[in-house]
DNA sequence: GATAAAACCGCAAAAAGATGCATATATTCA
DNA sequence: TGAATATATGCATCTTTTTGCGGTTTTATC
């Protein structure tokens, strides 16, 4: 067997099965696996397929969601940092949905080691493109406009949880009215997720500070932790220190 | 023989087997390896064959392996394009997860209005994009090789659920050793959804006929429908007739 | 952190390719 | 026709490519 033809049975075969394992390989064609290795390897470099331990992936099977624009995404960023740091390995991290979250999944250090529990598509997308982090999705009915499960099998999941830490990407936020939101659904997960979690951490752009929605998620008391893109002794967030809530 | 003939001997050698070897044809015809060579030379500069190490290959052959960023993806949207004649409204429509299972989404009719439950993240990303499909994620482990649930909690979740119709991504299909695939996880997932359908669907290019995997996931008995891009009539498909599978 | 699988490295053998040259065959032109 | 010339072929030799194998290192997974 010629070996462009072996090439292209690969190639064949990868596209065919979305991936393939090399001990296969060798075994189909009857060559050693270093030879397959080598194959794959070069390949590889022409981009044709994604070498992995062991064998090889579709290049077609791995679509990424388009990041489209994202407002204040600077800013987001920042916030994105700062959370970053509360993460420590083995935790188990619950999060909402919205673009702050993402933000914060890109901004994930790849040796982190940790499992996120999510209810948000998005999110949850960026999560498995990490090399360390588990990902556990709480599946029900998706909601459209957040992208995100709702419903009562996701409350009812998140009743049975325990986590770490719970990062809330914040509609709205104001001292005397607490966190707010406008979507009935989206309202009643993170209410059970803030149930479910030792720290409440709300990650806010400040041009969210002092605005409320019409519906409650909860009081600032329930926070323990708030998050910006200033510093925390900016004096916009003095009203919310004052709360006890620790601020970053 | 004539330096003319050998060549047109050749030629017609290389596009009847899409390869041939200097050895063979250098006993073929009873000359030495040397003229083979300056022969295959001779005409690879003049674009009839493609010259590798050892041998030739048709230009054909060659051009079969040049990669579309999804494989086979106009096979994949008649298969698409079939499907969408199964569902109708007010169906409640499992789905796998896989490349041509993307298509299926998108190929989706906008007025369609129908619930699909389904365990890929991709998948569910398009479903969320149709303006009248209520979409269900089962929801557990993200398994980030296949970007589906896996796991226990998606299985026994999936027990409890009676859908009418069940669409699988096809890895593997063959009429003695039914459907196959090369993941465990995956395997458990297929399996629930079968159980939980009325009709199973399965959706597979041609190329993916008559291959195997392997690990099992169910007799060919169990399916339904078998969806692929040629005419059903087409004689590849014959034998998964003659198992009294409907075939599309 | 232990363990097994996979990847890597270097080497050597086998196969294939290139090159120079001698010889054989074909072509041309007087 | 036949000598001169051009082309083609085979062979010996050397170089390059390809491949498998043993030993070591790295990687995944529990």
């Amino acid at each position: 067997m010629l070996k462009k033809e072996r090439q292209s049975f690969i190639l064949r075969q990868v596209n065919l099965h979305n991936k393939v394992l090399s001990v296969d390989l060798s075994q189909e064609m009857d060559v050693s696996e270093d030879t397959i290795r080598r194959d794959l390897n070069e390949m590889a470099q022409q981009d044709k397929l994604i070498k992995v331990h062991g064998g090889a992936l579709s290049k077609s099977f791995h679509l990424s969601i388009a990041s489209d624009h994202v407002y204040a995404l600077n800013s987001k960023k920042l916030i994105a940092m700062k959370a970053c740091r509360l993460i420590k390995d083995g935790m188990f991290v619950l999060t909402t949905g919205g673009t702050t979250i993402i933000e914060l999944a890109k901004a994930l250090p790849p040796e982190l080691s940790a499992t996120f529990i999510t209810v948000s598509l998005p999110a949850a997308y960026e999560y498995i493109h990490h090399p360390n982090i588990e990902v556990i999705f709480l599946g029900d009915r998706i909601s459209k406009n957040s992208q995100i499960s709702i419903g009562g099998g996701v409350v009812s999941k998140l009743n049975g949880i325990k986590a770490d830490l719970c990062f809330l990407g914040t509609n709205a936020i104001d001292v005397k009215h607490g966190l707010t939101d406008n979507d009935w659904d989206v309202v009643e997960v993170k209410k059970a997720m803030i149930e479910a979690s030792d720290r409440v951490v709300s990650l806010s752009i400040t041009e969210k500070l002092n605005t409320t929605q019409r519906i409650k998620v909860c009081d600032l008391s329930k926070l323990t932790t708030l998050i910006t893109e200033v510093d925390p002794q900016d004096q916009l967030l003095i009203p919310y220190r004052e709360t006890g809530i620790e601020v970053l």
